[in-house]
DNA sequence: ACATTTTTCGAGCGAACGCTCTAAAAACTG
DNA sequence: CAGTTTTTAGAGCGTTCGCTCGAAAAATGT
């Protein structure tokens, strides 16, 4: 199960220190961490509330506390920072979504039930991280696009094969829309994306996620 | 009913010359209207191929070849070239979704596929006026941004109220979701922010069309 | 206490940005 | 063809960008 106190910025943060370990110049790991969260969490603010070619460098250094110099030791270039970023998400998509519960994986339904409740559960606890995804990855370079690109194919895939599992064991009707498991997808994206419309229109996680699951599974559960 | 060759870019780039006759400085309408529109024709593909932010006008004026102070006849700032695109987008949604054929207009299911076929087939022919608006209208000033905003409170306006009929005259299951208007608009934005990802998996707007249309009114249809 | 390493700092670099401005070219008018 | 208006051109302005670098400061080791 998904938890807001073990999916910390800080916890991310640790799993990019790792991953970038030998870019990144700080020696003391503690210390680095708490500074990169700083600066993550600053980008991810700055980011989403501009752009990310919209936010300079100068403003990193002024809402993070760091300075311009002191930023390079924790990445070599702005488009280095948005990869980490990028990286991570990827990260956690997997983390949360591969492994079903014992008594999910068996129910194609039921499997399908928890991936999108798992996948809204997951990006209502990172949204800044998703939104970043989502609205950034366009303008990168090519590899750092690729990066989002295999992402939203990974998001995808899982659907995709619990549908085919369904209609191979017979559980959903034979004309179940060829496109589902594409559409399910920009169903899920909407929710991180436009997070302030359904705060302002008071519908919660539970309603939102419960009416993508209905128009999900009246299109492939049998009439 | 919708074509291709009436929504030609020189017709658009028309009705912004006339929207905007008054800020731009060249008097002879027909040789305007040419070279807007190889203005806008250079400014969709630079914009969507890197950013708007990433397009400067040096490239601009390059891709279209008109002069950096040729351009300013024709805007007073980048900002405004961003608004004649997106309010043009508005008013051909408009002009395209708000009168339904008399034969459609009384059946609420008929109705419902009717503003899912054309929505899909306008944004099949200005797939990159479409693109435009939705990805860079987050990264525009406040004012610009309200167009982008209100833009798919519209669309979604046009799906809310058929819904609401269809309850309403009893041909819709009571328990359709409430959020059901809302979530058709990412399924059609799906078609071109995507759009790439179909033509290579030989993905037809009739395919796609039917798809999204099976998928909304089986959530509202009776079982 | 000093020596050594690690970290911080922000002024400064070249490049690119949006935008302007004036002189020349082109297009009309009579 | 001269006179007038309209349009074009692109160098140049001030600003901001991503990024660097050497010196100062802080932390660590002995």
């Amino acid at each position: 199960m998904l938890d807001s106190t073990t999916l910390t910025t800080e916890a991310l943060c640790r799993s990019i220190l790792e991953r970038h370990h030998d870019t990144i110049q700080i020696q003391k790991p503690e210390f680095a961490i708490r500074k990169l969260t700083r600066i993550i969490t600053a980008a991810l603010d700055l980011a989403n509330a501009k752009s990310f070619h919209g936010m300079s460098l100068r403003d990193l250094s002024a809402a993070s506390g760091i300075s311009m110099g002191g930023l390079y030791a924790y990445f070599d270039s702005k488009t280095t920072l948005a990869r980490m970023i990028l990286e991570e998400v990827t990260a956690q998509v997997r983390l949360a979504l591969e492994a079903p519960p014992a008594d999910v994986a068996d129910d194609p339904v039921r499997h399908l039930e928890w991936l999108i409740d798992t996948h809204i559960r997951l990006t209502e606890i990172l949204q800044p991280w998703f939104v970043f995804s989502f609205m950034e990855a366009k303008h990168f370079p090519r590899s750092e696009r690729r990066l989002a690109v295999d992402n939203e194919a990974l998001t995808e895939d899982y659907f995709a094969r619990v549908i085919e599992r369904g209609l191979q064991q017979g559980r959903f009707r034979p004309d179940t829309p060829v496109l589902l498991a594409s559409l399910i997808k920009p169903l899920l994206q909407e929710w991180y994306i436009k997070r302030s419309k359904y705060r302002r229109r008071n519908v919660s996680m539970e309603e939102y996620s419960a009416s993508v699951q209905a128009i999900v599974l009246r299109s492939c559960l049998p009439a």
